[in-house]
DNA sequence: CCGTTAACCTGAGAGC
DNA sequence: TGCTCTCAGGTTAACG
């Protein structure tokens, strides 16, 4: 599910739903998340409204009074569900993925008064993490680059960054540091936009291309996220709110499929970089 | 430094 | 119906 445009879709339905609502107290379920949940975390937070929702690259934040925070990462399989507290009406509350609520993997719960916020995660590749003031925040994501939607993301940042370097462009746009919030599906999509191979060396790639790969990687997550982002697994038997962008996919999940430039009369084909599935056009992609 | 592999986990889907 | 195998939107350590 997660990568930029998704957790800025939850984050825009968790202003809407959570913001200066106060929670009431925190259910832990499972501590083994990807990290254990701390012991304290219904004392760290219970009765603590919440004053900003923040996004940071696929990380949600929630802010509390005197600078201390809730991080919510999603790992792969990750989603929250708003549910309505038993003794309530039964209504659309639910922002993302359902509005029926997983029987399994609900590890944390987070009370309001009316509702429940729950973290499901079959995986446990997410987490959640308590941070008592700015500077440990700020220290936790001192390793990630600009945002991909930063608008200092530009030729100069790029060409800094890529300085001396001699890595592939598709390890390179997965790679946090540099540019964050761009995931698998993206960087395969961004790349066939910008008409790059993905094995090309970043230190091959020429000003003009450079360009492109900022230009389309900004286009690309804008256009995500007014899709209400990509869904690739549609849950049996659940309704609810799914992405719309898979349906605009150009290579992700195509191998085999005839790429979708009209002049072009190759396949899609799928290799693997690092180990993640990597889709492109070979005719297209240089 | 770079790419790859494995590891952390569960579950869906394919093939048999 | 069920078994085995592969793969999945992320991140990170270890290895060669």
């Amino acid at each position: 599910m997660p990568e930029l445009p998704e957790v800025e879709i939850v984050k825009q339905s968790l202003e809407k739903s959570i913001l200066y609502k106060k929670i009431n107290k925190v259910l832990v379920n499972n501590r083994n998340l990807r990290f254990k949940v701390e012991k304290n975390l219904n004392k760290f937070i219970s009765n603590k409204k919440i004053l900003k929702v923040l996004r940071r690259s696929k990380y949600i934040i929630l802010n509390f009074h005197k600078n201390q925070f809730l991080l919510i990462h999603f790992g792969m399989s990750g989603t929250l569900h708003l549910v309505r507290n038993n003794n309530s009406k039964k209504t659309n509350l639910s922002f993302y993925h359902s509005i029926n609520l997983p029987q399994k993997h609900n590890h944390i719960v987070i009370f309001f008064n009316n509702f429940k916020l729950v973290y499901n995660d079959p995986r446990r590749f997410g987490y959640l993490k308590f941070f008592k003031n700015l500077d440990t925040l700020n220290y936790y994501f001192s390793n990630l680059g600009l945002e991909v939607l930063d608008k200092r993301l530009n030729l100069n940042y790029l060409k800094k960054v890529i300085k001396n370097k001699s890595k592939n462009i598709k390890n390179f746009l997965l790679d946090q540091k540099y540019i964050a919030g761009i995931g698998n599906i993206y960087a395969n999509e961004i790349l066939y936009y910008s008409k790059i191979n993905p094995y090309k060396n970043v230190n091959k790639l020429n000003y003009l291309e450079l360009k492109k790969i900022i230009y389309f990687s900004k286009l690309v997550i804008k256009k995500a996220i007014k899709k209400g982002g990509s869904s690739i697994k549609d849950f049996k038997n659940i309704k609810g709110k799914s992405g719309l962008f898979q349906n605009e996919f150009k290579v992700y999940n195509r191998e085999n499929k005839k790429c979708l430039n009209k002049t072009c009369l190759e396949k899609i084909i799928k290799v693997f970089i690092s180990n993640r599935s990597s889709y492109f056009c070979k005719n297209c992609q240089k």
